[in-house]
DNA sequence: AACCGCAGCAACCGCCGCAGA
DNA sequence: GTCTGCGGCGGTTGCTGCGGT
C-alpha cells in the first residue's frame, strides 16, 4: 500500500506501509511487543493519518490496536496533534502571532492550550516551545519578557486573580480592590500609555540575588511569609515536582501573592542557594509559571535556604552576584545602573518594583525620618533600601560594588518626583519615561526579532 | 577540522480531570 | 463512593543543526 502523506515539515514521502521496513513498526498488532519510543518515522506518520482518516480522531488507544502502530495512545495524539493534523499552520509564527502569543501569556499564563486554542493552526507545543525560548533569550540579554504595555496588563491580570483567591491580599491597593474577576476581558495593547506612566517598564536588569533579596525582604518587612511558590524563569528549568491546578490562583505565579503583587524572583526551590543558583533575569511576571514548591508547600521541615538566610538575616557568606549577572551588567547598555540600593526603583524590574516602589513609597511619605536629602541615591538608600531590610543592604553593596556608577536611569521614572527627597524635574521625569519606554520597547522589540 | 554552546524542535513523562463501570 | 481508563495539559528532556571559536 502506497501512502503520499505531507507531514508536519512540508516533507512529502512516500512510504510503503506494507513493506518489510514496516513490520517492525506496525507489524505487531496485539502483539506484545513493546511500544516504540523516539521520533516517529514517515511511515508511523502514514499509519497514523490513515488510522485518523478512517476512524477519526479519538480512541488513541485503538490506533495500537486496530493499526498495529507500536505507539501508546498518548504518543499518537500528540502526534497528530502535534504534526499530524491537516488544519495546522506551517512555519514560523508570524510577528502578528508572536505578539498575539506575548498577550495571551500576559492574560494566561502558561496555558499553551488555551492559548493554541486562540491562534488557529499553531499547537500548544508549539507555543510553548516558542515561549521558552523566547523566556531564555530575553533573559539572556537581560530584557523583560513583557514589552511594557503588556507587562502592566500581566500584573493586572495577576492581580486580579490573586484577589480571587486572597480576597484579604491588599485591600488597599486601588488597582485590584473589587476586582475580583477571573474573567479577564479582552485588553487593547495598544491603550496602555497612562499605564505605562503609572508603571514604567524596567530599564535595566537586575541580578537575580538582589531582587531576590529584596523579595523576601519585602515579604519579611509586610510581615508576611515568604511564598510558597515563585514566579521564576528557572521554574522551568527546575525538574522539582509543582503543584498543580493552580489554574485558577496562579499561586506559583506570583511570589507576591500575598501582598497583592506580582513578585518576580528565583526559585525557591533551590535548597542551597548560592547567589551562583541564579541567572540574572528581569522581574517581569510570568504568569502562571508554576514554580517548584519543595514538594510540599506546607512542608516547614525543609525551608528554602532563603528563609534560612533571611532567618539568620545577614549577608550570605558569599555575597557575589552570579556570573551572569554581572554579565548582563556589562553587556546590556540599558544596564547602566544607578548608585547603590536605589535599584530597589521600579524602572529597573517593572512590575515588581513599580509596586514596591509605590508601597515603600507610602511608607515613605509618612516616615518623617526621611528628610530631605541632597541627593537622590540619599533618599533612596535611606527611603527605600533601608525600609525594606538588612539585605537590601547587601544588595545595596553589591550594586554599588559592581554595578557601574550611571545615575541617569534613576530620573526615568515619573514617580520619583513625587518621592521625598527627590529632586527630579518632572519635565525630565516625562520626557526621559518616555524615552525610556521606547527604549524599552525598541530593545524588546529587537528581540523580538531575533 | 574539531569542539563547544546555543537555539529550536520533537517527544516523553507525570499528573489531573472526567466519564463510565 | 471507588476504581479504572482515557484524554488532556504542562514541564522537562533529548536530539539535531548551526554558528562561533
Amino acid at each position: 500500500m502506497n501512502i503520499t502523506i505531507e507531514t508536519n515539515d512540508m516533507m512529502t514521502s512516500k512510504v510503503d506501509v506494507d513493506s518489510p521496513d514496516e513490520a517492525t513498526v506496525g507489524g505487531n498488532a496485539g502483539g506484545s511487543e513493546p511500544l516504540k519510543k523516539g521520533p516517529w518515522t514517515s511511515a508511523e506518520d502514514a499509519i497514523l493519518m490513515d488510522y485518523v482518516m478512517k476512524h477519526g480522531e479519538g480512541n488513541w488507544n485503538a490506533v495500537q490496536k486496530q493499526s498495529g502502530l507500536a505507539r501508546c495512545g498518548k504518543s499518537c495524539r500528540l502526534r497528530w496533534a502535534n504534526h499530524l493534523r491537516p488544519d495546522l499552520k506551517k512555519g514560523a509564527f508570524t510577528p502578528e502571532e508572536e505578539r498575539r502569543i506575548v498577550e495571551l501569556h500576559a492574560k494566561m499564563g502558561n496555558k499553551w492550550a488555551r492559548m493554541a486554542a486562540e491562534l488557529p493552526g499553531r499547537t500548544d507545543n508549539e507555543i510553548k516551545n516558542y515561549w521558552n525560548t523566547r523566556i531564555k533569550r530575553h533573559q539572556r540579554a537581560g530584557l523583560p519578557v513583557y514589552p511594557p504595555d503588556i507587562c502592566f496588563l500581566a500584573s493586572q491580570n495577576k492581580q486580579n486573580e490573586e484577589l480571587g483567591a486572597f480576597s484579604s491580599a491588599d485591600a488597599q491597593n486601588p488597582n485590584v480592590s473589587g476586582t475580583n474577576t477571573f474573567d479577564i476581558p479582552a485588553v487593547e495593547f495598544k491603550n496602555l500609555e497612562l499605564n505605562r506612566l503609572l508603571y514604567p517598564p524596567p530599564l535595566v536588569e537586575i541580578p537575580s540575588n538582589s531582587l531576590l533579596d529584596i523579595t523576601v525582604s519585602s515579604f519579611l518587612a509586610q510581615g508576611h511569609s515568604p511564598p510558597y511558590g515563585s514566579t521564576s524563569f528557572l521554574s522551568t528549568m527546575h525538574p522539582s515536582k509543582r503543584i498543580r491546578g493552580s489554574e485558577s490562583i496562579f499561586f506559583g505565579s506570583n511570589g507576591g501573592s500575598l501582598l497583592g503583587q506580582p513578585l518576580g524572583f528565583s526559585s525557591y526551590n533551590n535548597h542551597n542557594v548560592t547567589y551562583d543558583d541564579h541567572e540574572s533575569f528581569s522581574c517581569t511576571v510570568i504568569p502562571g509559571s508554576q514554580a517548584p514548591l519543595n514538594g510540599n508547600s506546607s512542608s516547614s521541615e525543609e525551608l528554602p535556604s532563603l528563609q534560612n538566610q533571611t532567618a539568620n538575616w545577614g549577608p550570605p557568606s558569599s555575597p557575589l552576584p552570579s556570573l551572569e549577572s554581572i554579565d548582563t551588567l556589562i553587556q546590556s547598555p540599558a544596564a547602566g545602573h544607578s548608585e547603590s540600593g536605589s535599584d530597589l526603583s521600579p524602572r529597573n524590574s517593572g512590575l515588581l518594583d513599580a509596586m514596591l516602589y509605590g508601597s515603600q513609597t507610602m511608607k515613605a511619605s509618612t516616615d518623617n525620618s526621611h528628610q530631605e536629602k541632597s541627593s537622590f541615591g540619599d533618599a533612596v538608600d535611606n527611603s527605600y533600601a533601608d525600609l525594606i531590610s538588612p539585605l537590601s543592604h547587601f544588595t545595596a553593596s553589591v550594586f554599588s560594588e559592581y554595578a557601574p556608577i550611571d545615575g541617569s536611569s534613576l530620573h526615568e521614572f515619573p514617580s520619583l518626583a513625587t518621592m521625598p527627597g527627590c529632586k527630579v524635574k518632572q519635565e525630565n521625569v516625562a520626557t526621559s519615561s518616555g524615552q525610556a519606554c521606547g527604549r524599552d520597547s525598541c530593545a524588546w522589540d529587537a528581540m523580538s526579532a531575533v
